[in-house]
DNA sequence: ATCACATTGTGATAATTATCATATCTTTGC
DNA sequence: GCAAAGATATGATAATTATCACAATGTGAT
């Protein structure tokens, strides 16, 4: 099966998949970054989830829907590994242990979105802020220290806040040296701090 | 593998799964309605979804875990079946075909709750409560006249709201005419302005 | 290089939502 | 039946968040 996957190079910004297009490959993430993302009413987005390397991208909606209900746009330079659907559904038909991963794989990375949105949700203001930012430290880049992959606009869109008050916020806590940054390089001075304030507001 | 399965009653109010226990069964709903719950910080619950009959109950987690992450508790009269995992998993390593269509429904039903997850939390609180009213009468009881069956501090649980301003919006929307209720009766009178509101605040 | 446009940034004000307080009404356990 | 606890209800006030307005900076296209 692995003979018929193809791969694919996206510079950053560019989309990968658009929303409402047809599936026809299972793809997952060989380098790079990516948001999931959906169009909400009054043309705005709303961001699902970013997916790093040896994640699926093909979550959602692979196997309930023929086509995909959200976008996939690279943050960086991405390579997208594409397994035709049909060949890997008939490998999926034939081997039950294939399957059984897959279906493992594919619960973790559901669980995680599902989680991680419960927990945004739960939060307020600048609990959501902390959080993020410590999503990208520890999740993505495992540094204290990383180059933000995404605007403040989109960090608006992903804890459903306005761009200004993410604005605001992050310069609030610059103010209060739990963070450093310059544009988009951003460093965390006080992680305890942002810690209690992502777990308590 | 049918053979294997199991049948267990509950009453309203009954805990069918305590978050933190092992995992032992694949469970389904026969009949009734569920709540899937986790514990948050200081105490309170938030309510990730409802499951009706045929909805997958072990969703979250069942593959990826080994202790469920999230309590279900009966909210009707319920009866569940449950089949033990390791039997399930055996049939699933040798039928892919079973699998696959397991497979498929779980992405269906987790599909569904990032989608809901998502909806409710690009509201506002107007929205999400009319948003409330309408999945219990259009996907729950298909009736616009219908037995809510949690209380004001639930929908609070569920939408991320507080109690009060639940109440508050719901005594708002029946003195505009939108809804009838006396206590957990409730009747929608104005579908289209209902509609307009979980659309649009 | 420069123009157009998006992003970052900040302030003032309005709107939304939470908190606290208190009352009535239901349900539950004994 | 009655006490206790929880649910529904409503008002006043505080806290949070959005909106609008505007400036400065950065970025991409030609």
């Amino acid at each position: 099966m692995c003979e018929n996957k193809t791969e694919h190079q996206y510079d950053k910004g560019e989309i990968i998949i658009h929303e409402g297009s047809e599936i026809k490959d299972f793809t997952y993430l060989k380098s790079g970054l990516v948001k999931l993302s959906r169009k909400v009413t009054d043309g705005k987005d709303q961001i699902i989830s970013f997916a790093r390397p040896f994640d699926f991208v093909s979550l959602l909606s692979i196997f309930s829907s023929s086509t995909y209900n959200y976008t996939v746009t690279a943050l960086d330079e991405t390579i997208i590994c594409a397994i035709d659907l049909e060949k890997l559904k008939a490998v999926a038909l034939k081997n039950g242990e294939f399957t059984l991963g897959l279906m493992t794989r594919i619960s973790e990375a559901t669980d995680k979105i599902i989680l991680n949105n419960l927990d945004i949700r739960r939060k307020n203001l600048k609990g959501r802020i902390a959080h993020v930012i410590l999503y990208f430290a520890n999740y993505i880049y495992k540094n204290n220290k990383f180059e933000l992959p995404i605007s403040r606009r989109e960090i608006a869109e992903y804890i459903g806040m306005t761009t200004e008050n993410v604005i605001r916020t992050m310069s609030e806590f610059r103010k209060d040296r739990i963070l450093k940054f310059d544009g988009k390089e951003i460093e965390i001075v006080n992680e305890k701090l942002l810690e209690t304030i992502s777990e308590h507001g």
